[in-house]
DNA sequence: CAATAATATGCATTCGGAATGCAGTTTAAA
DNA sequence: TTTAAACTGCATTCCGAATGCATATTATTG
């Protein structure tokens, strides 16, 4: 029982965002997978999701990058897992067309697994972004370390011997 | 999110073990898996884990089978799940071996994704087997329907041109 | 005591979804 | 016009779950 990573950078991003308090600045893709450590080419993809989501605002171009577009408190984590997960099919009879049990529609397991899995949701419904900024100040001195860590542009050192015919 | 098949097909056994009244006849995992329509082989695993468990007993050779060694009232779903599960690492910072993201110690999204955890597991400590045996009759027919529409002994038709040499 | 039918167990393979990487396009700022 | 960023599609890799095969063990039956 988990949820995806792709849910999981989609928390981690927003968290990434709210957590530098000025709501203007813009931080990069690269910037944030630098910070989590984590692939770029992956992250770009939750950024395309957030943005289509209308909670973070792209900015394309040179010097351009990613922030919120709402206020903390507006980010509610459960709205969030609820459209970055690909499903919620407990187990195989959650998914009809595919769903070979001959007893579905006598059991009352579904039920069950129905409830638990509303729960699960509405415990993160609870929650929005600010209310995981208390530690702010602690979480952002901890990016700043792990972006000191990382190569700062490891992009492409390869500056010479250029196969330029052929 | 979802649970694992084995964790589908162990909840299905001891449900399908509860809704035949009689506490004393074994079904074989061979009749368990007709009626399901689920692979026999992969049936037998989660026999063996539900045997371990306590929950069933298994009687070993000719005209062996299983049967639950509890009342339906004594078998916990949640209690259940939580064994049979393999994981219940929702993102990647529940397993500090291999966690790489560097704001674990200061970041509150654990915290809430626990809950939540905790929350789904709370729900299914609510259900015992015998909660679902108010549709028993209903289950019942369509077992046995699965079971007459299912070829009754698949399981080696050749009884002929034996290799009785070598 | 032998044959049979069932569970028990280990291993090897397949399969599918998630994760990842590569290549290229589009946009906007400098 | 160059450059740096977000966007997009596709192809591949990877891993855990699922599955199948072969065989051992156990116990009942005749």
């Amino acid at each position: 029982m988990h949820l995806t990573q792709f849910s999981d950078y989609a928390m981690r991003t927003v968290l990434y965002l709210a957590s530098r308090g000025d709501g203007d600045r813009l931080a990069s893709v690269e910037e944030i997978s630098r910070a989590y450590r984590i692939s770029r080419h992956h992250l770009v993809r939750v950024a395309q999701t957030l943005t289509e989501l209308g909670i973070v605002t792209a900015q394309r171009g040179r010097g351009g990058g990613l922030k919120l577009a709402k206020a903390p408190s507006e980010v509610n984590v459960g709205w969030l897992v609820r459209r970055t997960e690909p499903n919620f099919h407990i187990v195989e009879c959650f998914r009809p067309e595919t769903n070979t049990c001959p007893i579905a529609s006598a059991c009352g397991l579904k039920g069950a697994l129905i409830r638990a899995r509303e729960a699960f949701l509405a415990v993160l419904d609870e929650y929005t972004l600010e209310q995981f900024l208390t530690t702010r100040s602690e979480m952002v001195a901890l990016f700043d370390a792990a972006l000191k860590a990382e190569p700062p542009t490891p992009t492409e050192p390869e500056a010479e011997s250029k196969p330029e015919a052929d």
